[in-house]
This record gives structure tokens, sequence and C-alpha cells, in this order.
DNA sequence: TACATTTGCATCGTGCACGATATTAATGAC
DNA sequence: GTCATTAATATCGTGCACGATGCAAATGTA
């Protein structure tokens, strides 16, 4: 058989893309509860670490671009979650900062990563195989986002 | 420092999201010039390998829905890469055939995984991690698959 | 054979992603 | 100080993803 790396099951970015979106379909329940989505849920994460950041400080801890996290912010905003103020040193720049009901959600998140991990391990994989794999990513990341870079 | 779990850092979903994002970027250009993107790729991949399946087959083998790949297989009609049509034996089956055009993209397509792989193996990366890290997602799928179902 | 159920696909609405472009503020060069 | 350049966001258009819903064909059941 010819064209073998042409097929799908040979392929680890196909595993990779699919795995993330039935992760992200696995946390809808528990988020859904919340009202948010999986980008929500990041950007809150973000915040509830480092609270007060600019829009800019959010872009590079998420690796998304403003084209993506501007109507995403509008719409927690909308949603009561935080507030968007240009900053006084640097009119340029906008700093989010949550609101109440944004910090209070904290509470209400915080068995998400648990309940998730419980579903993922099994007989088959156990914590360090998944701390293997957060490290290869994250390498992964790390080569990807230079070459992204090079490329402009 | 409490919380740890619901630090980004810490989380090995985050990984999976950004990496899924970052290689179907880093597919872009190479995509781009056969004037397709990654999901309409990963549908002639399907197709090069077995031609002539049915609209739920495909969602089988590529783990998404009708109402995703729909839509998709529209505009890969109009983009004259495909052909879909009722089938005669049931006709609540739609056969999606590739056009000349379609498989002639094969040609074109043959170089890139290979690409893709030399840009991602480094000396921190193997052939054989890459190949464990497919396996262990892949089981993941599976489990998540299954939660999936059990859900409904 | 009626009729409820299931199956295969499509449509709709919403929320990402992201390239391209615009806008305004800050910075740099001279 | 003037003007080009850069930086920080925002907007727009297009293409996914996906839950919810609709619809017609096939299947199951009495």
């Amino acid at each position: 058989m010819e064209d073998v790396q042409l097929k799908l099951s040979s392929q680890v970015c196909f595993p990779i893309y699919s795995a993330s979106r039935l992760i992200t379909k696995a946390y809808r329940p528990y988020l859904e509860e919340m009202g948010i989505t999986y980008p929500q849920y990041l950007v809150l994460m973000v915040l509830w670490e480092n609270d007060g950041l600019t829009v800019n400080q959010i872009t590079e801890k998420l690796l998304l671009n403003t084209n993506t996290l501007s109507p995403l912010l509008k719409r927690m905003e909308k949603m009561e979650l935080l507030h968007r103020n240009r900053s006084s040193e640097d009119e340029r720049s906008v700093i989010v900062h949550l609101t109440e009901k944004g910090k209070n959600l904290k509470a209400q998140a915080r068995p998400i990563p648990e309940n998730l991990i419980k579903i993922l391990l099994t007989e088959n994989i156990n914590l360090s195989d998944v701390i293997q794999l957060k490290d290869m990513l994250n390498e992964w990341i790390r080569i990807l986002t230079e070459n992204d870079k090079n490329l402009k």
C-alpha cells in the first residue's frame, strides 16, 4: 500500500485535532452549569490567577490573537463576568478586571479539572503518562510558535 | 499556592487545545496553495483512501457530525472537488465522490505530512515519542467518544 | 397495512479562530 | 517639533464546530 503517510490513521495531527474537540465537549456539561464556554473558561483561569491584565497579556498566555479575544471579552463583559477599561498610563491598552460574579465562579470551577482527569485516567494511562504528554505538547507549542513567528 | 489545578500551566487540556490550533496554522501555507482548509484536507484524505463513501461514513471517520460536514461538503462541491448524489438503494443516504480535480490534489498533498513532521521532530522529540503520543491520544479519543455516547 | 420509531442528512443560530484591514495612541528619527 | 513607524485593540468576512430542530425515507410493530 503506497501513500501510507496520507492515511488518516498514520497521522498524529488528526488525533490532536479530534482529542481537542472531544475534550472541549467533555468540559461542556460542567461549563454549561456556569453559563460559559471553554475559551471563556480559559480567560477566567488566566484572570483568577492574575487579575487586571491587559488584552495583550491575555493573548500571550492563551496564544490567541485580539481578533479572537476582543469579541470574546466583549461577550464576557455583557455577561457581567469582567470589566474592560482603557489604561490611563497607555491609552492604547485595555485592562481587564473580573467582576465579583467572575471571581465567584472560581469556587464553582474548582472540582472541574479533577473530574476531567478522572475520566481520562484509565488502566492504560497513568498520571506520569499525562505529564509526559503535556511536556511534549508544550515543546511542540514552543516550536510551532517559533515557526509561526518566522513566517511573518 | 492553593488551586494549583486551576492554573493554566498545570492543565493538560490547554496544551492539546493550543497544539491543535498551532498545527492547523502550520498546515495553512501548504493547504493554501491547494486552495483548501484543514478540515477539507481531512475529508480529502478520507476519500483518497476510500472514494464513494456516504456522509455518515465520513462523519464516523472524522468524528464530526453532519451539521459540520454538510455545509463543508457543500462548499467542497462548489469548489468542484467532489460530487454529492443520493443513493438509489437508500434515498436518505448521500454518496460522496471525488472529481478529477479532487483526485489530482493527492499528488500535491503527498509531501505535506513529511514537511510537517520535519518541523516537529527535534533533538528533544523523536519518532517513537510521537508514536507514543499518537497511541495515547487515540486511547483518550476512544474513552471520550464512549463517554460522550453515554451522556445521550 | 397503518403508524410510531429510527435513521440519514440538512438547516439555523451562536461562538469561536483567524487573515486582512482599520483606528488610535505611543514612539522614534531627524 | 514634524512625520514616519510601531504598538494595542477592534472590526470584518469566512469557515468551521456544535446543540437544537426539521424533514423525508426506511424500518419495526401490532
